[in-house]
DNA sequence: ATTATCTATAGATCTATAGATAATGC
DNA sequence: ATTATCTATAGATCTATAGATAATGC
């Protein structure tokens, strides 16, 4: 049960921001009420208005929340990976759900895909310093295509074999084939030293 | 200017399939409202539920007229480059964007993901004939996931550069990538051959 | 007379707000 | 007294239906 130790405008706030994360990656954007929001908070309704101010901002907050953090502890060389297994694990690992939030909530509006295009953004600036040929940021699109096609399959969609694939056989496949196309990815362990993108390629 | 030559049931029931066809690929379902699909088919709203029931049932037909074409019509072998193509023209080619109408209605409701799951299995089906190893099934579902995350992110996000890429030069990229995939290479022989994989070091 | 089409509206959501109430700090 | 919370409801959609109207075939 859940225990109110106090009136607390700042839990309050807290506790919309945590079930609202939940909410959007368990049903996307559209189909979160702010009711539900506010149930799984234990809060009222109105309150999700009073503290931000709409349906669309809280939106943000979820997104600029989480969002980057794995894309700043992760060195590129092992980013594709790890993106890929937080998705396949689904939530189940507490992580990043920012990626999953934006594919579950597709179609629902141009803000929308705005959050997905502009996370994508980020994550292939890092991929493409892995491709040193000169399409190297078109094969970072495709690679993070290939990861959020995966999770929509996996985790959206629940396509069988894939939904219930070994996270380990899933990683070992999509690299092997990507090897080809990212040049830099360690598919051998070895050659992504972590200095090998130097951030100096793209900014 | 529309002609309406006479009034005819017929007509208009295809006029209205045709216009829901046009605009959940544009909008996906939930965008779309029936009263917009009756304005382009330039009909009245309440004709939509006379001839076709419901929006869903609607959906339904729409889903069920295009879809299954493009696998019936195409040699295996051939068939993930054409879905693919099909997917970077974006409808340009008026070609079956069953697959589009998909993905940006995704989130929708479980009807949707039910609809797209179904599609992907005929997909995956073929496709898992073209991979001999044990675990077809599984490289086929990737591949069809690799299809639609760049559909995703091509044209419903439309993120850069892929977005105005030159679908020869996709096709080609991904198809150097797939070989691994597809051709049985192999890449998962046994799973003792970690030099070969992700590593075990998961980060 | 039949049936394709249109008008008007019920009914179900959902976001958002205004104003009342109740728990805190002083 | 202040401010966190709750009640009640406005206002905007959207799907769907009932019943009226108008264009056809006989």
């Amino acid at each position: 049960m859940r225990a109110h130790h106090r009136r607390s405008a700042r839990d309050t706030r807290l506790r919309l921001l945590d079930a609202a994360s939940e909410l959007f990656a368990e049903r996307g954007y559209e189909r979160t009420t702010v009711r539900d929001i506010a149930a799984r908070a234990g809060a009222n309704q109105a309150l999700l208005f009073r503290y931000f101010g709409s349906k669309k901002a809280l939106f943000g907050e979820v997104m600029a929340r989480g969002g980057q953090e794995q894309l700043r502890t992760t060195p590129a060389g092992q980013l594709f990976d790890v993106a890929l297994r937080g998705m396949l694990a689904g939530g189940r690992t507490g992580g990043d759900r920012s990626l999953e939030v934006c594919l579950r909530s597709i179609g629902g509006s141009d803000e929308i895909a705005d959050a997905l295009r502009g996370l994508g953004e980020e994550y292939a600036e890092v991929l493409a310093t892995l491709s040193p040929s000169d399409n190297g940021p078109l094969r970072a699109d495709l690679a993070l295509s290939w990861l959020l096609g995966i999770g929509l399959m996996r985790v959206v969609v629940g396509k069988e074999p894939l939904a219930s694939a070994d996270p380990d056989t899933v990683s070992a496949l999509v690299a092997g084939a990507l090897g080809n196309l990212l040049e830099g990815l360690p598919v051998d362990g070895s050659a992504g030293d972590g200095s090998a993108g130097d951030g100096s390629a793209e900014g």
